[in-house]
DNA sequence: TAGATAGTTAACTAATTGGTTAAATACTAA
DNA sequence: TTAGTATTTAACCAATTAGTTAACTATCTA
């Protein structure tokens, strides 16, 4: 799916993708940075972050040898905007579970 | 991946499923319901629900024989959170933006 | 019991994903 | 110019995904 909205979920929807976006949120780093928390390949690395830099969520610049990643936020603002429309739904289902906790103790009374 | 962030953000990561959602946060509704608004087949709609269900965003009963669903959104909540803690990456971005205008104006006086 | 409605399962397909190794490219430093 | 470091590209593979059609199961109603 092209919609932004769609890339940047299937992009967080990798434990290594979210993992390198945790270290950049801390400031900008080099692709042998990120990938020195994993196991995987190089080459592994580097999909991922193809992966991120489409749908939007890193920059990238060239400084001599090393090609320096930068978080870029305003995809996950959207998303967050997203699933926020939701937080009615799940305060609603504590507040069920609430009504039934002090229901089943009134029935208890009587 | 089989951890819970991981397929919440999965089952995101498609229109359609996003779209059932949507519907479902107005109440629970029966397969055909959900069916409607798309011209995919029936057992599309089967998979983009059994997916949603493995990512425990929906619960389904059965009723006479309909197989209503519900909407779970605790997962939702979660994958909310993991994007809160970018909050500030998103605002600061922002801030590194104002910053750059007003050194620019700066700039131009002298 | 037969027909209609609601939904799932099975078997298949094409495209995508996440990984690999080997080779190429880009730049620095001696 | 040669060696070393950083990173990408190419070619491949196995598993997963999103869809299909055909056949099955479950329930209600006449």
């Amino acid at each position: 799916m092209n919609d932004t909205l769609s890339s940047t979920f299937a992009a967080l929807a990798d434990p290594t993708r979210r993992a390198m976006l945790t270290r950049l949120a801390q400031g900008p780093a080099t692709v042998k940075e990120l990938a020195d928390p994993f196991k995987i390949s190089m080459p592994a690395i580097s999909k991922h972050l193809k992966v991120l830099e489409h749908a939007g969520l890193i920059e990238r610049r060239r400084e001599a040898q090393w090609r320096p990643a930068q978080l870029q936020a305003a995809p996950l603002k959207d998303a967050s905007q997203w699933l926020e429309t939701y937080r009615q739904n799940w305060e609603e289902n504590l507040d069920r579970l609430d009504e039934y906790l002090r229901k089943l103790q009134e029935e208890q009374k009587s």
